[in-house]
DNA sequence: GCAAAAGTGTTGTACTTACACCCATGG
DNA sequence: CCATGGGTGTAAGTACAACACTTTTGC
């Protein structure tokens, strides 16, 4: 319970929640985080990562809190999706959840962890119907996504600091749902000439292998001045 | 206070308010209307409209009810904007607020209401400090209407379904902030084939006088099942 | 008759789309 | 040697940007 307001007297306390969309890349799909709700009502149905919101801490605080329970990452890539506040959206009492959506790297993802929680890294298009308003939440943050990464450098974060140019196209397609012509994709990637090519390849889904490339923060900031903008 | 929770024992409640930036279109300027903060801390103050949310009203309808207390208007278009939570934000006791912005029509407005709340409307371009993170809030509302405007037909909820094409015109630009080229602009509304021309002028701004125009709804409707969208 | 705002088309440029073949390699 | 995925250029169509003059009418 709080403190007696010293200014705000006589109006209602809520319980607030956050709620995580985690999404991740794997196996050319779009994935993302559900667990068994560890709680009752509806006790053992799919679920996005929650919590409440303590006395002292922010939103986005309390979404760390959320996300590193369940991960163990910190500084991890998030977004405000939005308040969700009917008033019977939470079945077990008032609550007003606040949704996050995060992009995390799944080869980062600690599989225990995962069996502690029972939690699923779920193909996007397979979805589960999860308890409440969650799956609003996660229509919401695939729209929010597929406007992000089409207007900022944001999809790096799925990656750890490189990454080859096919499964980049594969990871966009994924989030628009929809096909891409390699080549157009690759004419774009190239004149923004935000990427550095490395010298290594990765062999794992091909005889010949891709090469990695990694993205250049200096020159994407050089890019901004410029007042360019990321499009893809 | 809240009754006791059936299910969510120990955990914190909150204070939660929303907060309206409330936007309108007057003198080709796009306007948002502001008030003296009528509590303590920051008594008299330029502030957001706001109020604090109730038991039994969900987020949406407690922004409805804030708008209508200040504007004696209902069924007005309205989107949110997000929750903001700092742990400091407010200065007179912990609160999370959840920012909706609304299109209203200024003609519909009521001035002796304004009054007795001390509200002004305030070009976009000449806003004074505001309290707490409402800047923030007003900034990141306006970048929401700007993509919004340029996405879907929303523009129309600032006028009483007629308008000029030269107001219309003045209305992108204040929101866009950015002069727009009068026959580009006509030539993409003409081609969405959007509106209907009505048979009388608005001569208030000029001797020659605009004619009228009006949204068709159903040529939209049709429009987007055609796979169409719109764009501005 | 003139000032002030409304209305109207064309052309060059940039971007987007569509499309097919050769390359490198592990098995 | 062949199956598999990686890598590359060009041409057509579409959308966008730039630009200037005529019309109407109240004063």
């Amino acid at each position: 319970m709080n403190t007696l307001a010293p200014y705000y007297q006589n109006n209602a306390y809520f319980l607030i929640a956050v709620d995580c969309i985690i999404f991740g890349f794997r196996e050319k799909e779009l994935h993302l985080l559900i667990t068994r709700r560890p709680v009752e009502p509806l006790k053992n149905e799919w679920s996005l990562m929650g919590g409440f919101m303590e006395e002292n801490e922010s939103l986005t605080q309390a979404a760390e809190k959320v996300l590193y329970r369940y991960t163990q990452q910190e500084n991890i890539y998030m977004e405000q999706v939005g308040a969700y506040g009917e008033v019977d959206r939470d079945s077990g009492d008032r609550v007003i959840s606040v949704a996050f959506y995060a992009l995390v790297q799944i080869e980062k993802f600690n599989t225990l962890l995962a069996r502690k929680f029972d939690a699923r890294w779920i193909n996007v298009k397979e979805l589960p119907q999860l308890v409440f308003d969650h799956n609003v939440m996660v229509r919401n943050a695939l729209t929010l996504l597929q406007y992000k990464v089409s207007t900022e450098p944001v999809i790096f974060h799925f990656f750890d600091d490189k990454f080859t140019l096919p499964a980049l196209q594969d990871l966009y397609e994924a989030i628009y749902q929809m096909p891409l012509d390699k080549r157009n994709f690759r004419k774009k990637l190239a004149t923004m000439d935000l990427l550095d090519k490395l010298e290594i390849k990765d062999k794992g889904s091909s005889k010949r292998g891709a090469f990695y490339y990694s993205f250049n923060n200096e020159r994407y900031e050089a890019f901004l001045k410029e007042g360019k903008r990321f499009s893809l």
